[in-house]
DNA sequence: CATCCGACACAGA
DNA sequence: TCTGTGTCGGATG
């Protein structure tokens, strides 16, 4: 059960009238124990029941249930609490209730909830933990991060304005690179690299009104910290105070842009900051905010937000430390081995960019082991006699494709590791040399599809742990250079069939896959959603799932976020993968976890199936053609007011007419026409100047194209590029991309004179009831689980979805009761004329008559899978796949019969 | 030949 | 600038 199908249960237990005899067994199933688990809590001689308390119910680590007289919920929970069983059986919920008001308690947190019976649904949240899920807590981004970020985006900007000439690709680097040398000096001066306020104070000092010095006095501050302090002659006397940094970060040209007064304003500013607060971990951050917004998606610009880092990093290998400690949290020796622990583990991320992941990682490292430091010394009351971390930066190793991103990751490793040296220093009293700066970590600038992860981050020996983590870049078959499409044959030929049809990202999961295949190591990576849907489940997944790889936790889709002004538009999942293990499997969907038998490819718990496409459907239901695709630049399609146009000064025109329906047409009703013009008439066609001028703009958008099948349609332009597929009486249209808020799928029956556009799917004069069928919640929970999703819409496939949906086989009898029961559907809708589908299934204003409709559509459908209605999705999606495997399983071993 | 996809695209508040 | 919801045609097996 999910967390809706609960609430309705408590729902329908809240609504009915109290029956102290009965909650307890109603709760049971509310919470998602199925059947013959509730009647064994029943008194008897083998009950699950464990408590002795007369009329209550307790179900061992779930729930401990106790009914009260009216009025005593409170007395009632006390006698929970203080009952032995309780400690005994660890149960997530204690719930008294007389009815009236209900008393709740989680008894690890000691949180409590007190609220009226009839609100019980409300507080749904509450009881998930009785259900096996938990609360997730998601960590927060800080808000001084995204202040400090805001001012050096305006300071970029006006430096932008202000000196055009650095706007070109190639000086765009280097203001880049000014931007992060100053971000370290502004840094540097406020946590005691540098002396307090050291270098605004000479800026400020030597720039002269408004700054317009500025670009000389910085150039040569910069030029100074890449010398050592007797090299310097050259440069003006003011400059021998300032520290010897170098570390990469100062060498190459000390170039400075030009300010004017709004930009000087701006750098003022941001040295006003406190940069003490500042978090290494957005550094990518910044870099991004300021940087293109059209280049962003490039050479991961794309930074990830802390809270996604840490939904990665704390399933990964956090959770367990942290689990670790607290059982060792008594013994010093078991402390003493958590730390050498801790110095065996290495990060790795493929795809480092500027390096959050790994700072992120880090300074969690740091944390724990500060904890764990601290707790032995509580312990053994001694001081302690070394003082630094057995954390090194050199065990963390990342790969990235700039050498801008490589250095910003290495100085970000770098002040995270200061910072947390510092935290140490202030904790037990010592200080640590800082300057120059030395190598931070094991970054490499390489290709990381190209490379050998294993000569960059080396397999973990004896009890060394390696930890794969990141956020490597997604992009679709449409939008990869030639470039990095043999980047992917590199990695991936002869390895996956079809890898060509998945992400980028898929190169990262496969090598990941592959390192961590039979070692001490795990992997999770953020990736976009579409590797877990539609084509790409069957494509990649029997390949990465293979030889002791299964998925041992995943994030289900979310939507990407983070501090950056324009955010990229993209719906994520994270994939944690590790060799088999019987650690139990954890799954998330938002702030909620569940723990799951088995996760599947399609992030679900549920047995390993990969749904693959068919040309024909496998349960013999009729053939389901795609749409006409005009490839026509628009030069073939009319908007109203231009096929009036076009009939008023040519009548005889009207024969080559048509309306033309797409997914829009069909959802929104809006009217739009096309000129649907047979070889024949082609000729006659081309005497209308107007259509001949339409004519030869399809041709030279064809013949401009970059696709080779599209460029000889450029001889045949008065004609769709591809099928020419229409009704002779009517047609069932499916749109296939629409929005995933509606209760119902969108579909519809329109007459013969309607084309249908390549965005619907397709029934030409096929039987009502395919109607009835589409229109069945069943199916849309089919296609929203087995076809792939544009973001998060539903994306109707007939390979993927329609010829996989699984149907039992019908009587005569049942196909006229769905034939009857479709025209209802049709029927109910005519009566909200002229409402169109999009307004009648907003799921908010659903009509009464037609949501009735609908539910006698599904109860008839139902009843015809398994005699009855199902009780939720999770029920519904469970038989879907238990016949579709059936299908496919009988197909194989008589594969002649084929589709029916 | 027939699709499945898009670190999207675009309209409307 | 954010929210809601589907265009369009290339690249692919």
């Amino acid at each position: 059960m999910n967390p809706t199908e609960i609430s309705d249960a408590l729902e329908a237990i809240s609504t009915a009238p109290f029956d102290p005899a009965e909650f307890g067994y109603d709760f049971a199933a509310a919470t998602g124990n199925a059947k013959a688990t509730v009647s064994r809590l029943r008194p008897g001689k083998r009950t699950l029941n464990k408590s002795k308390i007369s009329g209550a119910v307790l179900m061992n680590r779930r729930y401990y249930y106790i009914p009260a007289e009216p009025g005593q919920a409170d007395a009632a929970m006390e006698l929970l609490l203080s009952d032995k069983k309780t400690i005994q059986h660890k149960p997530e919920i204690l719930i008294a209730t007389d009815g009236q008001d209900v008393v709740a308690r989680h008894p690890a947190s000691g949180d409590t909830l007190r609220c009226s019976f009839v609100d019980l649904h409300h507080h749904f949240g509450f009881f998930l933990p009785a259900a096996g899920m938990s609360r997730f807590k998601a960590a927060e981004e800080n808000e001084v991060d995204i202040k400090a970020t805001g001012k050096l985006a305006k300071l970029y900007d006006a430096l932008l304005k202000k000196n055009p000439d650095w706007a070109t690709e190639d000086r765009r680097h280097d203001l880049n690179q000014f931007m992060t040398r100053m971000i370290f000096c502004l840094f540097a001066e406020d946590v005691g690299i540098f002396p307090k306020d050291q270098f605004s104070r000479l800026i400020v000092n030597h720039s002269g009104e408004k700054g317009v010095e500025a670009h000389l006095v910085i150039r040569d501050a910069f030029a100074a910290m890449n010398l050592p302090k007797d090299s310097r002659g050259h440069l003006p006397a003011w400059t021998q105070e300032l520290e010897y940094v170098n570390g990469g970060l100062f060498s190459g040209r000390p170039d400075c842009p030009v300010f004017d007064p709004i930009a000087w304003g701006y750098l003022l500013d941001a040295a006003g900051e406190d940069w003490r607060k500042i978090n290494p971990d957005i550094f990518g951050s910044m870099i991004q905010s300021i940087a293109d917004a059209k280049r962003r998606s490039e050479l991961g610009m794309h930074y990830t937000s802390v809270p996604n880092i840490l939904k990665v990093l704390g399933p990964l290998f956090l959770d367990d430390l942290d689990a670790a400690i607290e059982k060792a949290w008594d013994r010093p020796n078991a402390l003493e081995k958590l730390l050498t622990r801790l110095g065996r583990i290495r990060v790795f991320d493929p795809a480092c960019g500027s390096g959050n992941f790994l700072v992120v990682a880090y300074r969690q490292l740091r944390e724990r082991e500060m904890k764990v430091i601290k707790r032995l010394v509580d312990l053994t009351g001694q001081s302690l006699m070394k003082l630094s971390s057995t954390l090194s930066l050199s065990s963390f190793h990342g790969i990235e494709i700039t050498d801008f991103g490589a250095e910003t990751a290495k100085l970000a490793l770098f002040i995270a590791e200061y910072q947390a040296n510092a935290e140490m220093s202030e904790m037990f009293g010592a200080a640590t040399e800082t300057l120059p700066l030395r190598d931070g970590g094991h970054i490499v600038c390489a290709n990381a599809l190209r490379v050998n992860w294993e000569e960059v981050c080396p397999p973990p020996k004896g009890e060394e742990e390696v930890y794969i983590a990141g956020n490597p870049p997604f992009l679709g078959d449409g939008s990869r250079s030639a470039e990095q499409n043999a980047d992917m044959d590199f990695a991936l030929k002869g390895k996956i069939d079809a890898y060509r049809r998945v992400d980028f990202v898929a190169c990262w999961m496969f090598k990941a896959a592959n390192y961590i295949r039979g070692k001490s190591a795990r992997s999770a990576l953020v990736s976009t959603n579409s590797i877990c849907q539609g084509q790409a489940v069957g494509a990649l997944w029997p390949s990465l799932l293979t030889d002791g790889v299964e998925i041992g936790f995943a994030h289900q889709t979310f939507k990407w976020r983070n501090n950056a002004s324009a955010n990229a538009a993209v719906m994520c999942v994270i994939v944690g993968l590790r060799n088999t293990s019987k650690g139990e499997k954890r799954l998330f969907n938002g702030d909620l976890e569940v723990r799951a038998n088995n996760i599947n490819a399609y992030l679900l718990d549920g047995p390993d199936l990969f749904v693959s496409a068919t040309p024909r459907s496998i349960f013999g239901l009729p053939y389901m053609e795609y749409g006409n695709k005009p490839t026509d630049g628009g030069h073939l399609i009319l908007s109203p007011s231009e096929r009036t146009e076009l009939l008023e000064e040519y009548p005889e025109a009207a024969k080559f007419v048509k309306r033309f329906m797409g997914s829009q047409e069909v959802v929104k009703g809006i009217e739009r026409y096309c000129l649907w013009i047979s070889d024949e008439d082609a000729e006659e066609a081309a005497s209308i100047p107007l259509l001949r001028t339409r004519f030869d703009a399809v041709a030279k958008f064809r013949s401009e194209s970059k696709a080779a099948q599209t460029r000889p349609s450029a001889a045949y332009p008065h004609r769709f590029r591809q099928a020419q597929n229409f009704a002779k009486n009517h047609s069932i249209l499916i749109p296939s991309v629409t929005s995933e808020r509606r209760p119902y799928l969108p579909v519809d029956r329109v007459g013969a004179d309607v084309i249908s556009s390549n965005l619907n799917q397709a029934l030409y004069d096929a039987p009502e009831w395919c109607l009835a069928l589409i229109a069945s919640r069943l199916h849309l929970v089919w296609i929203g689980t087995v076809c792939g999703r544009l973001e998060s819409r539903f994306r109707y496939s007939n390979t993927l979805g329609w010829n996989t949906f699984p149907v039992p086989r019908f009587t005569q009898a049942q196909l006229e009761q769905l034939n009857a029961s479709a025209r209802m559907i049709l029927k109910t809708r005519y009566m909200h004329h002229p409402k169109t589908i999009a307004e009648l299934y907003d799921p908010d204003k659903l009509p009464d008559d037609l949501r009735e409709v609908h539910r006698q559509n599904d109860e008839l459908l139902e009843s015809m899978y398994i005699g009855r209605p199902f009780r939720n999705d999770t029920e519904r999606l469970e038989k879907l796949f238990k016949l579709y495997a059936a299908r496919v399983e009988k197909l194989k071993s008589e594969p002649k019969k084929g589709a029916a």
